[in-house]
DNA sequence: CCGTCTCTAGAACGATCACTCTAGCGGGCG
DNA sequence: CGCCCGCTAGAGTGATCGTTCTAGAGACGG
């Protein structure tokens, strides 16, 4: 029965992106997930940190998951950057502006203290910038130029988290989809063109 | 004898940066500022949150002060933000990847805490965007686009922090300083040509 | 019906938290 | 000199922290 084991970390994300880290006691995990304290460390043996470390992994997971959802749904590469700030700009309106993500600030809070946490909110990055740099690259921008605008995508996304759940309003963050997504066109008419200039052997850009 | 109040706002600015809110404690900060708790308290009468609103307020005022002494010796105002992002990266590098900027680990610990927090941290946000829309208006830019731009350059400042210091790299840092520049003489472009377009009447544009 | 094993219940641990309080130091002003 | 007051010193408050521990509930195969 890992009912219980999911009913933590379910709960743990939420006190995470409500008060961070070190603002979230293991009682108020216990009271919130209708587990005890004692379930808590037999599923999780490593304490608050082994915890932390499973719901960063399990968050990156599932947004990895949503932006890849979102970007095979789109019409344009364009837009799903667009789709993507609009969708969370929606959840922190809905929310009443608690953090959509809890590993940004996590990642913020332990990076000078706990190792295993940084490492795996590295992990979790890592793995949003590598699916947009694939996106981008399947879209016909260079790897390089793809890896950058990636990067920047996910900064953006995590700056605005900022932004937005501090001066509560989701304006900017729609704002920002709308210059990711020129920036994303504009990388691939570049590309195209430069394609188009090297010499157009016969090989397909769309694949 | 101003000086202790220095001290205990420099030392809590560190600790903050490298431990967040929550993971500093009134005893450390104490320590470091080689100041009592007593002091503290007669300083900071409201405590902890007092003397952080103390900290976001400063230390707000000292970035957006660096922004403008930047821009003010930049050649180019592309180049401003390419040499603001590539300040913040040696900073990091020399600080060994601590936090450059407490202010939006704080904002998102305590936005659903702490009210006096959250509002200096939007204080601080706001005075930071209104600082590079006046730049980029001066610049050229139409209002909305400058507010537009102002806002993915904060955003993509602390998003970058967040992507920085977990990854311990500047790499993208440096490169998203460049993508902002791109945007930055971009918009400068098209605002020209807009201004070109609609008729020019003999408006000095750098005035 | 017993033995085993996963999971839960809940008391207890020392440490540390933000904060308060009282006492007294020490320099400037009358 | 003597009073005052901004500032510091440092012990002490109760509460809560993360963690540990023992005891037992409950399901299940033999």
């Amino acid at each position: 029965m890992a009912q219980t084991r999911d009913r933590i970390i379910v709960a743990t994300n939420e006190l995470f992106r409500r008060h961070g880290y070190n603002g979230t006691s293991l009682s108020q995990i216990s009271e919130a997930a209708n587990a005890t304290i004692g379930s808590i460390y037999h599923f999780f043996p490593g304490g608050k940190e082994a915890l932390a470390v499973a719901v960063v992994e399990t968050t990156g997971a599932i947004y990895r998951e949503l932006f890849e959802s979102i970007v095979s749904q789109a019409s344009d590469p364009a837009d799903a950057y667009i789709e993507f700030f609009a969708g969370a700009a929606a959840v922190l309106e809905a929310s009443g502006y608690i953090d959509p993500c809890p590993i940004g600030t996590i990642a913020r809070e332990v990076a000078n203290t706990s190792e295993p946490l940084r490492i795996a909110a590295s992990n979790a990055f890592d793995s949003w910038i590598g699916a947009a740099t694939e996106h981008l690259a399947r879209a016909g921008v260079g790897p390089e130029m793809a890896e950058q605008l990636a990067e920047v995508f996910v900064a953006t996304v995590e700056g605005m988290f900022v932004l937005t759940r501090t001066q509560r309003s989701t304006a900017p963050l729609r704002s920002a989809g709308r210059t990711l997504g020129h920036l994303v066109t504009q990388a691939i008419d570049e590309a195209a063109a430069i394609h188009q200039a090297v010499g157009g052997c016969g090989v397909d850009a769309v694949a």
